[in-house]
DNA sequence: ACCGCCATTGTGGATATCCGCAAGCATGGG
DNA sequence: CCCATGCTTGCGGATATCCACAATGGCGGT
């Protein structure tokens, strides 16, 4: 279910957010403080989060703070009525998604919920294909994990003997282990799928 | 050469920057305008730019906007006055280094300096090869590409002769060469090489 | 016409990879 | 004690890759 998920200790600013969105097409929950978001959160989670600034006890950027901890990926769109510019400045340096001053422009802001939107939906859809890489990364032994490496440093089987200090043919073993597991037919479709990956991760 | 590129139509502001950023080691050169700079422009600059908003005629954000189309890759710092918050937050997503507001602290805008001073040196190396990289990519001929692309697909000399209609010799031979203008010394290096590169580009 | 560059192909041999068959050894759980 | 799992190794053969040596033909520039 991908919606936004509304945070303003603002009754009236949840409310009109809510009908701005519903008249859009697209589905909201709201929560009347940070505390109560976080209370309800699960990295399950996807849509994205529309953030006022300022709230009683946790603030916007406090809040944003614990959900990077959190890990979470959803596309944060801050709301703020009194122009913070360093305040904004590192809400997108941090990988907010946006920082738009009340009063905002209906239209506008509801372009950047449906934005905010497709862009997790775009980024689900890669953590996925993700996840399912990891999955079978961790399927490996610890020794398969360490001839891959070397297979992905380009060596030779005999030479990764040398290294592991075991025969040729136990390489061979492990390394078409390691194909098997990882759903290729080659070193190079194994070096294209973990392009970017840190090595034994 | 790495040095800070000031641009800024106050004399003072110019005097005061190029001032302290000398008292913290780090070179300068001053511009009044943002087109005295763009005269002076060109793409091997290195180091950063700090920038004001608003200037006569060109302002910052245009400069910046010119500097883009340019493919600058300096680092910019805006400078500004009068707490724009949609433009700091534009300026911010479409890569702008920071936002500092006037009147500023000193000792953090020279630190903002030297991070991205920092910054630019990182990226220049990487750049440089990220060039060396094309260049050898240039050096090959259109049919060793054609080559290149199906051995990253992770294809057989076998298959890929078949597919080009050509004897597996002459797969051997373009390979071959591919690796050797490439500098590697095997498909999956070859790979490691090119991640997240796009095809004959 | 000559030369350089590129694409093409062949032969033959040295290396490497891929893989089924078979098996020994250790470790930890039922 | 038996069994599953993982690590290890050997043998032998089918494939693939790597490479030196050798050669033909096209194309563009001098």
């Amino acid at each position: 279910m991908t919606i936004a998920h509304l945070i303003d200790d603002d009754d009236a600013i949840r409310d009109a957010l809510a009908w701005l969105l519903r008249s859009r097409g697209v589905a909201s929950r709201a929560w009347s403080s940070a505390e109560a978001f976080l209370a309800d959160y699960c990295g399950e989670m996807r849509g994205c989060i529309v953030l006022d600034i300022r709230m009683h006890n946790m603030s916007g950027p406090e809040l944003f703070e614990r959900m990077v901890e959190l890990g979470c990926s959803m596309p944060i769109i801050f709301l703020t009525g009194h122009g913070d510019v360093p305040l904004a400045v590192n809400a997108i340096k941090r990988g907010a998604f946006d920082f738009i001053e009340k009063p905002f422009n209906d239209n506008e802001l509801a372009d950047r919920v449906i934005d905010a939107l497709r862009i997790d939906a775009e980024r689900s859809s890669q953590a996925a294909s993700a996840a399912t890489i990891e999955g079978r990364l961790a399927q490996l032994t610890s020794r398969e994990r360490e001839v891959m490496d070397l297979v992905l440093a380009g060596k030779f089987n005999k030479v990764i003997a040398d290294e592991l200090d075991i025969a040729m043919r136990t390489v061979e073993v492990h390394r078409a282990r390691v194909f098997e597991k990882m759903g290729v037919r080659s070193a190079v479709e194994l070096a294209q799928l973990l392009v970017g990956r840190a090595k034994t991760d």
